[in-house]
DNA sequence: GTGGTCTAGACCACT
DNA sequence: GTGGTCTAGACCACG
């Protein structure tokens, strides 16, 4: 896991966010353990207060659960696929800087350029 | 200009944010008078020193000018092609996209397929 | 006369300074008559009552008058000798500068080199 | 840290100059931390949002970082060398009074008579 | 505790 | 009328 201090996204957020990631793309499956609070704030050097924020935030959101003997764990998630659920992000964003394209007034079929050009680039 | 002020985004950010896409599209050019701290205040339903914050950081980033007595001006931008500067911005954010997408396991076909069918939406 | 406008120092002020300056150097002499209003305005593109607003703070200051048949004028300076006068700026600017020097904990000997070497660069 | 606000110099300004001025002197070092905002604002009895505004400009000009919770912090110079950024600063500062002097018909054996006059009574 | 944002309202300087 | 500064005081997010 990797935090940028100065990104001016908050510590937490970028926490859960990447866990969410990393459940949706299976690189953590039901049940497995989250580092423990001590070891991650450790190993990010951050505060573990900030830690305990974002487990307790995805455990609100129904992501993981804590045991009472210690230590945070990935649930099943509802909603069944999780292939669905990452396209729907991803379309999500896909929309949000076309519109922002629009409003740079760069036409459809330049946006398609470029969007192959970048994707050209890209790995697998 | 239109704010959203459940978004969490500033305010603030959010008019620099308008104006600047204002300035990279055309819609302000070189010289144009941007409306007044006041005007925009009241027409927004703001307080005049939030809309005074955009301003001023619109002024330290070089977009805009301003005079006492006078009011806000769009400034000659540098780096010559706006166009190209629309464009940086917009491939920046698909690569972002894609970069999450890859971190969600989608595959570089996938990924296309669903950028075709939301740009397909769009009009224009 | 020339104005910056990027300075940030009001414009009214620099006019005056220029002014103060002049009488002092003996390039404006008692009668000596001011540039008009219009005149100046024209000629430093900025507005009319900026300048109307210099004009008048020198003649609060009783160094020029207005008179009702139009003009303004350069008066007699009392005080005296006006080379005393220069010097007592130029002082007093030289002390704040070395106050600041002594604040950024530089030693008198290398202010005085630094001085020396300025200084030498000068014409006259 | 001292304030004059009779001075007509912004009071955020005062601030930023001086704590500028105690990074090129070396009496803040990288990651030291400044007063928090509130604790300069009772100590110099001004308005919170006062020193808000002035740590946000010396974090703007890449001086200090800040983080909510954490607080302002002096970041490491570039530009190296900061007993050269001092001199530099220093003879600009004559340069400009030298130019007045000139302006003003002060012959450059006068400059320096009043100068070393100045220095004289300067301690250390 | 920390910084960040916003509102409300005042006063000033400039054009 | 314009922008710039400051105060007062509130609320939020972060560590």
């Amino acid at each position: 896991m990797k935090i940028d201090i100065q990104s001016g996204i908050p510590i937490y957020l970028q926490i859960t966010e990447q866990i969410k990631l990393s459940v949706l793309s299976g690189r953590y499956r039901s049940g497995d353990r989250l580092p423990s609070v001590r070891e991650l704030a450790v190993g990010l050097r951050i505060n573990p207060n900030t830690v305990v924020k974002a487990y307790q935030m995805l455990k609100d959101e129904g992501i993981t659960d804590s045991r009472p003997g210690g230590g945070n764990f990935v649930l099943a998630q509802e909603g069944g696929d999780m292939t669905a659920q990452s396209e729907d992000i991803i379309m999500k964003e896909f929309q949000a800087v076309i519109d922002k394209a629009g409003m740079l007034n760069v036409s459809k079929e330049r946006i398609n350029k470029l969007f192959q050009k970048i994707l050209s680039e890209r790995k697998g």
